[in-house]
RNA sequence: GGCGGCGUAGCCAAGUGGCUAAGGCAGAGGUCUGCAAAACCUUCAUUCAUCGGUUCAAAUCCGAUCGCCGCCUCCA
């Protein structure tokens, strides 16, 4: 049974589908303007995952997350840079996808576009009207907030306690300060689509309304979105979409915590962003996914070095880990025997809770998808399995490559739903972490330094070999000497 | 001002009524190693911002206080 936390009613809820066994999950994507930061990527990773992780539980899941592709901001760009809104749109769209794919985050079902449901949210619109919820002033239409009598269910506002702190741009055509708009008359050289009310272009809010109606219902499971966007842009959102459709929008709505920058929230405006690019070009993008997991993803998780090292460090435990697991396996073969007997000698309670891993996992994912907690499991299972290894000398090797391929399967488990941890460790070491360091010898003449030093080791002249030892150190490279041998890594 | 949330070790972070307060990083000591590194072992919060209350029992519920943050305007 899924547990999930509902901003709606400020409680964790058993999770029940519309329909039996089915997902329709949607999630405001970002505005096509910018560059798009980590914050952003914290909210695309946390809803990818859950909405994986459904999938894992069986569900049959429809992901919808759109662009955003008209829009104020997008128009202002277009001008600052002399190309129409609808280039900006694409060349940021194409960015994020970019973004997204160097960070593991898989592409939705459906990416749906604005600009692509005009005609839907005008035939909302329309409805809207009909029924009294919004009406037509000079070419735009605003909605009655007056008209929804929920309005603010979400955000826990009262219009009362709005009106008393408004600080909204006073419009004197609109009948209330609150009413927002659903179509804006376009002025000249801005795009625009044609409509009963005249040319113009979409509100914000509209579109999710349409995308979500045509693509997922009048009625779905989850929607999901940052904190910010709890009020307005969800509230006004369940206004449209319940006065026009006469039904509950969405069962659950999800919001993610933000990323912080010195305990502030990081945005574009406050101007202390770094972009998805920027890091990725520092940090490896699996040490970017630890670091956004680690944390509940409902918590503001503060982004620094120190943190992003941390899962780094993490990272190295679990590949160091796999490392064994894998010289040990390697060559051998299965056993015929049944595991639980040879086990029984070796190992049995950490045989047993290696197969319990999945379970363990999926208990912490059910509760509200806490991946930190998650973690923390599966690196429970990490110290153990490196305990195991280092007195594997004494194990019974059949026990021992039951336990360890049992290991090996159960860790590929979790790691597949939560996208880490699924590299050779050989790809970890070398070219993931060799990206991040600067290393200023080649792969040949590191190998013939380290040549050198083992030569120096045989005949014992340990002045020798430590000061090869420190050469590399000062290319960036560190050595290490293990029972196969000698081995370098990135330092 | 209104609304929402947070405060757990040097740091990050789970835990929302009941066994010894997960896990990680950093630190200290040890095993191993020519030296290292990794790994492993031991150690590291009698206490969960503060004060008061409810309860047989609270980090967890209630109230007050202090501090921090977010939303109320575009924002993941």
């Amino acid at each position: 049974m899924i547990k999930l936390y509902n901003t709606m009613t400020g409680k964790k809820e058993e999770f029940v589908p519309v329909t039996p066994g089915t997902l329709n999950m949607y999630a405001c994507g970002v505005t096509v303007y910018d560059l798009s930061h980590i914050g952003h990527a914290r909210g695309a990773v946390a809803f990818d995952l859950i909405q994986r992780y459904f999938r894992r539980r069986g569900y049959q899941v429809t992901y919808v997350r759109n662009f955003t592709d008209v829009d104020d901001k997008i128009i202002n760009r277009a001008k600052e840079e002399g190309i129409t809104a609808a280039e900006v749109a694409s060349k940021y769209i194409d960015a994020y996808q970019e973004d997204m794919k160097r960070l593991g985050v898989g592409r939705p079902d459906i990416e749906p576009l604005a600009t692509e449901h005009i005609r839907e949210m005008i035939e909302v619109i329309r409805r809207l009207i009909e029924k009294g919820h919004a009406y037509a002033v000079d070419g735009d239409v605003y909605f009655r907030v007056a008209s929804f009598k929920d309005y603010g269910k979400l955000s826990k506002r009262n219009l009362d306690d709005m009106k008393a702190g408004a600080r909204v741009e006073v419009d004197e055509r609109k009948e209330d300060p609150l009413d927002f708009a659903l179509w804006k008359a376009s002025k000249p050289g801005e795009p625009a689509w044609d409509s009963p009310w005249g040319p113009g272009r979409p509100g914000w809010h509209i579109e999710c309304t349409a995308m979500g109606f045509k693509h997922l219902g009048e009625t779905f499971d989850i929607h999901a979105g940052g904190k910010d966007l709890i009020f307005p842009h969800h509230e006004n959102e369940i206004a449209q979409s319940e006065a026009s459709s006469g039904r509950r929008f969405v069962n659950y709505w999800l919001h993610n915590g933000f990323v912080n920058i010195n305990q502030e929230k990081m945005s574009k405006s406050l101007g202390n962003f770094f972009t998805i690019r920027d890091i990725l070009d520092k940090y490896d993008a699996e040490i970017v996914r630890l670091f956004l997991l680690s944390t509940h993803y409902r918590s503001p998780i503060d982004f620094s070095d120190a943190n992003l090292k941390d899962a780094r460090a993490g990272l190295d435990r679990f590949y160091t880990m796999k490392e064994g697991i894998k010289n040990f396996l390697a060559g051998k073969k299965p056993s015929a025997v049944k595991p639980e007997e040879v086990v029984e000698s070796v190992d049995k309670s950490l045989y047993e809770k290696i197969v319990n891993l999945p379970k363990a996992f999926e208990d912490a994912m059910d509760d509200d998808f806490n991946s930190a907690l998650a973690i923390g499991i599966i690196y429970d299972a990490v110290r153990e399995v490196n305990k195991f290894i280092a007195d594997l000398g004494q194990k019974n090797e059949q026990g021992a490559y039951i336990i360890l391929s049992a290991a090996q399967e159960s860790f590929d488990n979790v790691s597949r739903t939560l996208g880490i941890f699924l590299r050779e460790p050989e790809e970890w070491f070398g070219e993931a972490r060799l990206g991040e360091h600067k290393v200023t010898l080649s792969m040949e003449q590191i190998e013939e330094y380290i040549h050198l030093r083992n030569q120096a080791r045989e005949r014992k002249d340990w002045a020798e070999a430590d000061r090869v030892r420190r050469v590399l150190d000062d290319a960036g490279v560190t050595l290490f000497d293990r029972p196969g041998g000698t081995v370098w890594k990135p330092k």
